[in-house]
DNA sequence: GTGGTCTAGACCACG
DNA sequence: GTGGTCTAGACCACC
């Protein structure tokens, strides 16, 4: 349990853990099989509420992630990495897309945006 | 008074319109010197409460971008091409910041975000 | 007529006009007996409305600064230096009744507005 | 929330409850950490709309001076000494040079200035 | 006519 | 229960 949350962002708190526990799955950092804590104590160690943390499950089981097993907790799925790598594409580029209208609203180029983009990936 | 509003979006209504009037003045569609519509007519016009249509006046008051002289109207800040390719820029680098970061997250390098990028911008 | 307006300030154009004239009498800049020039000539100066001015005169006669001839014109009251000095004083006093109520509200002591005066008056 | 409201005064209401909650945290009286009511039983106890409170509290998390968390509260923000000084003093020169260009424009100097505000101090 | 302020009341997402 | 947003409608000062 790597994640790292902020009260003041604007975005939800359930968001922020769906999105890092998400992208630690396509990464490959936590694997198929392996399970996730219970929701008890992961609410513990991140210091939020069980319903925070509840609602963050849910939603990565949505995304075909992990999958509960009643009773038992929740695992991680398996996914072959051509699998991750797809999801994984799919989920950045709907990100990318409102990203890319955002710069285009401002009449940037696709040049002028590689150009910003590179300075700020450092 | 170009602007599209969307009700479903997440982002609230007086920032959609911010972020557009915003672009449009950076993009130089709007000139320095020209006044906006009154909040009353805009909100009329945008089919959304004056009170929305002013937090968004406001806003664009505050970044520099226009000025208000009280029972005349709202008029666009006369600013140099420079001024605005700075703004715009900055504007812009804020955002990226963010995107970049959840890019990143996923554990993606600079190649391959340019490479999506490129398919996205069409 | 040597006054200078700003229409993004708060205050009002008016109260602008009145507040610079005003201290322009009691400081001897401009002597009694001499008339102030008509209110359209003093409107097209100052690029205001002729109702601007209007008020402005209006509140100058009502502080006793000057007085109306009507068909002739508005004439600077003739007042002695005492009188000067003991109306810009009562005026003076009003104002920075405010003023330190505010540094106060602020817990500064007296000896901390003198000395941040000291910088500020340069 | 000590505070005190006038409804006859010229300045809005808002600004009146930012600035006194701005001297109090400045001051020292508010401490970093707690928080301050909910905008709701604030504009029962103030007696004015919810609105209005909202918009005091929008100007002090814009000066920095608190900090929201949506759905939790609103936080006075945690500075050091030297930082509330810091910020103390610049909100008050900011309005000291205001105040002294108006005494100046009434040909008062320095030593006139702050021997009227001895006086005045009591 | 313009913007500036304030009100009362409503619905929503989040925790 | 918390803040975030939006609405409709009102009154005021200023120009």
């Amino acid at each position: 349990m790597n994640i790292a949350i902020s009260n003041t962002s604007e975005k939800p708190i359930y968001q922020q853990i769906f999105e890092q526990i998400s992208a630690q799955i396509l990464k490959g950092e936590l694997e198929g099989g392996y399970s996730l804590p219970p929701i008890r104590q992961a609410a513990v160690e991140l210091q939020v509420s069980v319903i925070t943390v509840k609602k963050a499950w849910e939603e990565l089981e949505r995304s075909g992630l992990i999958y509960t097993v009643t009773g038992k907790g929740c695992f991680i799925a398996e996914l072959s990495p051509e699998d991750k790598i797809q999801k994984r594409n799919e989920t950045i580029l709907k990100q990318m897309e409102i990203d890319t209208a955002y710069y285009r609203s401002f009449g940037l180029t696709l040049d002028e945006v590689i150009e910003l983009l590179k300075d700020v990936y450092e």
